[in-house]
DNA sequence: GGTCCGTATTGACAGTGTCAAGTCAATGGT
DNA sequence: ACCATTGACTTGACACTGTCAATACGGACC
C-alpha cells in the first residue's frame, strides 16, 4: 500500500492529476486546463498539485510525453506490416495510423507539435518520445524506397501526413465534415492519391 | 486630417494597437499579446484600446484576416505563373508562396490555424479572406490537373505545403535548422521531391 | 451657449500561475 | 518510547490577466 514504493512512483493524487488534466484538455483545449480547475476537479487544494508537479508546464509535458508515446507506437506497428503488404500497405497503414491518433486525441494532438508548451530542454523524455516517433518515420521513408534515405524525403513523407491532420483538425476542412466517420474518408481518399503517386514515381503499378 | 474620414475608419490609436499587437505576436507569440501590454507600449491607459476593439479576440482575428489576405494574394501570384512556366513551374512557385509566407510570419500563420481563436462566425472577414486562401488553392489544382478537381486532390495539395510549413515551424525540422537559408533549402528541397512524385504521375516528364 | 458623443481615464472584480509559511500525520533513528 | 525529520496538504498572499462600470475631457452641431 505505500504509495512512494518506486523513487518518484506515482501517488494517488499524481494520477488524478493527470487524469483530469487529460479530460480537461480534451473537452476545452489548452485554454480549459488550469492548475485550479483540476485542483477543484480532484477535490484538493488550489496548490495541492504543485506537490506532485513543480508547474503547469510540467504537466502539460507529461501528456505530450504520453502522446508522442502512443504515436510512436502506432506508427511502429503500420511500419511492422512491411512484411506481410507490401510498400503500398505500409503507406497506407502509416497514414492511418498518424490520421487515426490525430482524429482520436485531437486536444492531445495539437499541444504536440507547440514546443514552446513544452521545453525541450526541461523535458527530455518527451524529446526521446518524439525522437522514436521520427525513428518510425525514417523507418518507413527506407522501408518503402529501398533502403534510400533523405531527410527531404523523411520530411515530404511526415507532412503529408501532419499537413492533412491539421488541416482537418483547425483548418478549413474541419468545419465542412462533422462526423469522424467523414473526416476519417476524406483523409484516407487524400492520403491514397499521395500513396498511388509514391507508389507510380518508384515504378510499382501493383497496388493502385 | 480628421482621424475619422471613413466610417468605421482607422484613429490613430487603431493604427498602434494593431502595430504594436503584431510585434508582440511576432516576438513573443500569442503569449506574449496581452491587451494591457498592448497599451502600455502604445502609451495609453488599460482600457484605451477596448474603444478599438471589443476584445483581444477581435485583435486577433484582424491579425488572422491580414495574414489570409496576404497570404492569397501571394498564392494568387504563383497560379498565375501558370502561362509562362508550365504546370511544374506552378507547383513549385506555390510551395515557395506558401512556405514563404510561413517562414517570414512564423506567429502570425500559427494563428490562423488555430480557429478557438477567432470564431468564424464573430468574424467573417477572417473566414473570407481564408475562403480566398482556399479558392486558391483549388485553382491550383485544376490547372494542374487539366481541369479535374476532387476536394481529396485539393487536400492532398494544400496538407503537403501546410505539413511542411508546421513541421519546420514547430516540429522536428525547426530545432536543426537554425538559420533561414538552411529552413528554405530544406523546405524546398522536400517541396521538390513532391513536385516530381506529381509530375511524374501526371505521365508529363518535362521538369525534372 | 448648451448639448451630445467619441475618446480616454480611473477603479474595481474575478480569474490565473506561483511563491512563502504554516499544519499535521507518518516514519525512522536512538 | 521519544523526538526530529520529511512529505502531503492547506492557507494566504502577490502580480498579472481580460473585462465591466462609472467618470472626465474636448470638439462638433443645433
Amino acid at each position: 500500500m505505500s504509495a512512494s514504493a518506486s523513487p518518484g512512483g506515482p501517488t494517488t493524487l499524481r494520477a488524478r492529476v493527470l487524469d483530469t488534466s487529460r479530460e480537461l484538455l480534451a473537452s476545452g483545449g489548452l485554454a480549459a486546463l488550469s492548475m485550479r480547475e483540476v485542483a477543484r476537479r480532484a477535490g484538493v487544494t488550489h496548490q495541492a498539485p504543485y506537490h506532485h508537479f513543480p508547474d503547469k508546464e510540467s504537466i502539460v509535458a507529461e501528456l505530450v510525453t504520453e502522446g508522442f508515446e502512443e504515436l510512436a507506437r502506432r506508427m511502429a506497428l503500420a511500419n511492422d506490416a512491411a512484411a506481410e503488404g507490401g510498400k503500398p500497405e505500409v503507406l497506407r497503414r502509416a497514414a492511418e495510423a498518424y490520421l487515426g491518433f490525430a482524429l482520436e486525441h485531437p486536444a492531445v494532438f495539437r499541444v504536440m507539435f507547440r514546443p514552446e508548451l513544452c521545453d525541450a530542454a526541461r523535458f527530455p523524455r518527451a524529446l526521446a518520445a518524439a525522437e522514436r516517433a521520427r525513428a518510425e518515420c525514417e523507418r518507413l521513408v527506407r522501408i518503402v524506397h529501398d533502403g534510400r534515405f533523405s531527410q527531404a524525403l523523411a520530411s515530404m513523407h511526415w507532412a503529408h501526413v501532419h499537413g492533412l491532420a491539421c488541416l482537418v483538425l483547425d483548418g478549413p476542412l474541419g468545419a465542412e465534415l462533422p462526423t469522424e466517420e467523414a473526416r476519417r474518408a476524406h483523409l484516407m481518399e487524400a492520403s491514397a492519391h499521395f500513396v498511388a503517386l509514391v507508389v507510380a514515381g518508384l515504378g510499382i503499378g501493383q497496388g493502385t
